[in-house]
DNA sequence: ATATAAAAAGAACATTATTCTGTTATTAAC
DNA sequence: GTTAATAACAGAATAATGTTCTTTTTATAT
């Protein structure tokens, strides 16, 4: 990320957000400009990394991973940190690892098929990371919401 | 959500999941068949909702939103409940919305600019909602993953 | 076996992506 | 202000892909 983004991009974000596959045309339609000129913005949006990644949302029930924890990891500092958290990150059961202020520590989100699968994730893989003093485990019953859209402003500063 | 997805409509989500944009023609070249082929299995994917959404991914930093935290909320099970739920996930900033075991609560995950939104948010949007006891927040002081990508199984059953 | 339904292929056509070139804004320096 | 340099945009041409429809194949159950 370098430059900052006028309104332009922001609308073609916004557009996308919700709908990545979205065309070129449809948004230039929309903003009154030529297709070309918006895929050279949506090329920009993607060398400066204000966009990350497209991704399919797939329904987690329809592959039967039906279960979804969260878990707080606390860490031995001296050992673990910097290399703890990369650790963690490449469980493929691990959707997201946030370092977290406080506690010294990992809050990570994790998706199982059922509770055996993340106790032997938790035997497995988790123990095996060095410097994990202590877990604690949140166990989601239902999850109401879960889009990640972000607020897109209308412009920036 | 009905029927039951094959090796096939794997492949297509494993391919799908980290690049939405990827085109029929060349999910159909690797996998080996006709175009439109895949293109009536990826209109029944979405049918029976295996597939959720294609999104993009846009960079918090980007559009400033700097702050991450996930919050505990305890609500009152007599009056809040069914309808709590879904008043969080009606706050933009919040980004999911997950009703968790144990504590009668919701976890949530909020993005905002910074510390002051965040305040602002907990005051205004928050204290607002009927059946809140109390809150107890988690600041993320750096995210190391957060692609929520879900394992693909090769086949189910 | 045969009927039925689902899945896939193939062809034809519509739409979009992409590249290239020229033009118009924008910006910064002087 | 003028000018040089750069970035943004438009337009046109072509390549590639999307989409629909029809036919054929495959699978399933009776």
């Amino acid at each position: 990320m370098e430059y900052k983004l006028d309104e332009i991009d922001l609308k073609i974000l916004g557009m996308m957000q919700n709908n990545a596959r979205i065309n070129n045309s449809e948004i230039a339609r929309e903003l009154g400009m030529a297709p070309s000129a918006v895929l050279e913005r949506v090329k920009k949006l993607e060398q400066k990394e204000a966009i990350i990644a497209y991704s399919t949302r797939i329904n987690p029930k329809a592959i039967n991973q039906k279960m979804l924890s969260f878990i707080f990891i606390k860490v031995d500092e001296i050992i673990g940190d910097e290399k703890t958290g990369r650790l963690l990150a490449e469980i493929p059961e691990v959707l997201e690892v946030h370092d977290i202020a406080g506690d010294d520590g990992y809050l990570i989100k994790v998706r199982t098929s059922d509770s055996l699968a993340l106790v032997d994730l938790m035997r497995n893989s988790l123990s095996r990371i060095q410097g994990i003093i202590s877990t604690r485990t949140i166990i989601v019953l239902q999850t109401v919401k879960e889009d990640n859209s972000l607020i897109i402003p209308e412009k920036i500063e």
